[in-house]
DNA sequence: CGGCGCGTTGACCAGTGTCAATACAGGTGG
DNA sequence: CCACCTGTATTGACACTGGTCAACGCGCCG
């Protein structure tokens, strides 16, 4: 499957994209570019003339506070965009950066705005597509503000194995998280220590396992209950018209 | 001043909008609407057809959990669109509800879609609304994982009046806050009984007050300090084109 | 005048954070 | 193939923020 591929099947759960639309997301790739782990991609306040599509890797969108701690505050997998919303906004308000090796699609917010004058149907998923972020983003509230640390960690895990398989990342129950204890507590407001104490003790529940980079769920329905996962997020269906 | 034109200067901020655009956002008020206090305006999960913006009172996006707990993702203030994300969700994944009595003006998604047929730039605008939503969930998810009680209760009184100043409803310092202590706590993910401890603690400081719904800011650099608030939301700029 | 929601207080407790030491695993050069 | 290095995971002792529970007061409204 072709990395462009899984943005049509995370799209193509709420619309149908016709072929031309289909062909016109392609086009507006100008080039793709890669990064090492650790570098920041977009940095806050920094114009911009581009979004960038996420091919391959893991990437984080993180403010840092005076005090040196930093929340990140989404993650992102193959097949979203890490910042479609600079085409509205043209500045961040935070960074992005590469959380594992990266390869992404860049595209020109020229190409974009071609769509909104043109394709009004394909501006309107674009569109959605942010929406869907920011769905994910009260989701992150909700884990933050009343769940508790297992809950919130558990409720990661869940969100990101239904990420995950959306787009044909995830097998069997299982799917790579390559990410350190201290990335995991910088997104959900823990400390490192912390997420440590919680792995184990979800290991220890049989519902869920966290080893070299990769996540297997072995009870779901345990993990969703640790988790109080709420899979709304994913079955918002925008009906098509 | 007409609480439409709260959303206009709202928008102005970013963008410049010509008279047609500024027009077509007046046609497309199907009608007005009063809800009074704690009633659900939108209910997950059921489809909407309409989108509403607020005119007059506050509202919030809610959540609760299994354990009756509930989270709130997002208040609102006259000029705010409360829903414009349904237009491209159909179906929301949280409630909205009114915390006030309350005013608001109803706009059929038929007559949004036509806009994103016709009025692209309208429509960037549009799109640029609810990516601002978005840059204030991600401050709230900053404020809920890393910052302390204090600190968050502080930034959020920081971050109402500058919204409340940008739509002309600031005077003074001073603004309107009707909401009781628990709102306020399930604003922070905090517990009513510690968002009372965490007001006296800010009202001995000087910097501010909170009291019979009206907040009065006396010393903004200091409050500004103690809540590590950090403007940029306000501050993103949309270059016109 | 009475009721009721909201704000305030105090005593106590649980969940997370902090700090610092130790164990491990994967990657490197020899 | 081995010894080493470095970043990450793990552990334990202890501190502290914010939660819990329960009572009480105050102001507004009917």
């Amino acid at each position: 499957m072709r990395s462009i591929d899984r943005l049509f099947l995370k799209l193509e759960r709420r619309d149908k994209l016709s072929e031309d639309e289909r062909a016109a997301l392609e086009r507006v790739v100008a080039r793709t570019e890669t990064y090492r782990p650790d570098k920041d991609i977009v940095v806050e306040g920094v114009p911009q003339t581009e979004s960038r599509l996420l091919l391959s890797g893991i990437t984080c969108r993180y403010k840092g506070l005076s005090n040196g701690k930093r929340q990140i505050t989404a993650l992102h997998i193959a097949g979203d965009f890490i910042d479609l919303h600079s085409f509205t906004l043209k500045k961040l308000d935070h960074n992005v950066a590469a959380m594992t090796p990266v390869t992404l699609a860049v595209v020109p917010h020229d190409a974009l705005r071609e769509i909104t004058e043109t394709m009004p149907h394909l501006t309107r998923v674009l569109w959605l597509n942010t929406m869907l972020d920011a769905a994910i983003h009260r989701e992150w509230v909700v884990a933050l503000g009343r769940k508790s640390a297992t809950a919130h960690v558990a409720n990661l895990l869940c969100e990101m194995y239904l990420r995950n398989q959306i787009v044909g990342l995830a097998s069997e129950g299982s799917y790579d998280l390559p990410l350190t204890q201290g990335d995991m507590a910088d997104v959900c407001g823990l400390t490192d220590v912390h997420v440590n104490r919680v792995m184990q003790e979800l290991r220890a529940t049989g519902a869920v396992e966290w080893k070299s980079g990769r996540v297997t769920v072995h009870d779901w329905d345990a993990l969703q209950r640790i988790a109080e996962f709420d899979p709304a997020f994913v079955h918002l269906e925008h009906l098509p018209r």
